[in-house]
DNA sequence: CTCCCACCATGCGTCTGCTGATCGTCGAGG
DNA sequence: CCTCGACGATCAGCAGACGCATGGTGGGAG
């Protein structure tokens, strides 16, 4: 679990990472709020432990920077100040959790740990044409219940026919968005991969789930043959 | 939004219940614990706010029972107590926040709506794939009954396939996730390490837990294997 | 010192992606 | 209806990528 501490007090700020690391935490640290959302922006933490009063930039104004771009890692405020309405507008303001200093560090542990759980994924649709169905996330394709391994290169070739299908896909279309943009290649390997799916996805007996367009490209049926 | 209160003390039990009220909420009261599992049962609360200390059933069983029944409403807890253990039991136990009486209003009603927003989702404080679970708190880690010992490293890159269980995790994410960001080593160690994990989790005569989706990455099975 | 853990390097077997050639098929025009 | 040409399907084969096992190295803890 990869974790980004926002602390300027150098101190704390290695105290807390050598105690996490013990636990078995990758730990990355910025001693100042600017740094911090850069970070946080380049890199996709499980969960951030960020201090209120920073130099630069409060985390405050972290937090909003990152929810505004919709950015829901779980956040963990630490805070010197008291006040109790402080608290509540970090809670309000799309902080996860709120630990005022000084702390123990088991709570810290704990408190880290109720926010990784609940986790931030949303899960992306899965594409479905009848009951043939394909999640992105899991890489994972099924004719019905049956699970149908495919090459990187089929899944994506499939992935964009689903994502379009119903629509006739030119040839040029697939090359640019299966293979890459500028690919120098015969044209023939569409057809190939084609031939591959099809010898995995269709079943005996059935129309073809992808349709040729004699002159146009491909398209796949909408109800998955 | 419909709010159970579990309180003894009758006095604090009216004040919140006026406060929460007068904030709009519905919420209703149990005095002891049993009639508070009981009501939790029974209905379907948005939130409930549970005392610890409670005559006959403490919060702590309150929430393991619910938990067990994969009631997963939040549940935001008081306690008297201020060892911090108590804390990190009732996180661990699967408790959504935690608040030290004495407490202010205010800091209970942000804190009761920042769990609100959150919503109910299971979040299991053990993780658990068929058979195989891990609890990150105690770092252990069974096949059933029989505990498995794992290293820091193998128990940390069970701990992320765990977490996305069932997606398709590539070699980058978990050098990420696992080893430090900046790593500038081989992708190798995954696979031994993934070849380390194998040897001690799967069970013979069944497939791999841990799944190869070649030219991707890997995936945890959900059934555990 | 010894043990254990993290990591590295090597080698091997398998799978993928792609090519080039051949074979099949569709459909327009005679 | 038949012919022919263009388009599409299929096949074998190869180079390289990929995944995995294994043994070895180094460093830290006990």
């Amino acid at each position: 679990m990869r974790l980004l501490i926002v602390e300027d007090e150098a101190r704390m700020a290695t105290a807390l990472q050598r105690g996490l690391i013990a636990e078995g935490f990758t730990v990355e640290v910025a001693l100042n709020g600017p740094d911090g959302l850069h970070l946080a922006r380049e890199n996709s933490y499980d969960a951030i432990v960020c201090d209120i009063m920073l130099p630069g930039l409060s985390g405050y104004r972290i937090i909003e920077a990152l929810r505004a771009e919709q950015n829901w890692v779980p956040v963990l405020v630490l805070s010197a100040k008291d006040g109790e309405y402080d608290e509540a507008d970090a809670l309000d303001l799309g902080a996860d959790d709120y630990l005022v200093k000084p702390f123990s560090f088991v709570v810290l542990l704990a408190r880290l740990r109720a926010v990784l759980r609940r986790g931030v994924r949303p899960r992306p649709a899965i594409l479905a044409c009848g009951d043939l169905t394909l999640d992105p996330a899991a890489r994972a394709v099924r004719r019905g219940d049956t699970e149908i391994e495919l090459t990187p290169r089929e899944f994506s070739l499939l992935e964009y026919l689903m994502r379009r299908a119903g629509d006739a896909v030119s040839k040029a279309d697939i090359l640019h968005h299966v293979w890459d943009a500028h690919y120098e290649g015969d044209a023939n390997v569409i057809e190939v991969y084609v031939g591959y799916l099809r010898r995995k996805i269709d079943q005996p007996f059935n129309r073809h789930a992808v349709q040729t367009v004699r002159g146009a490209g491909y398209r796949l049926a909408v109800d998955g043959g």
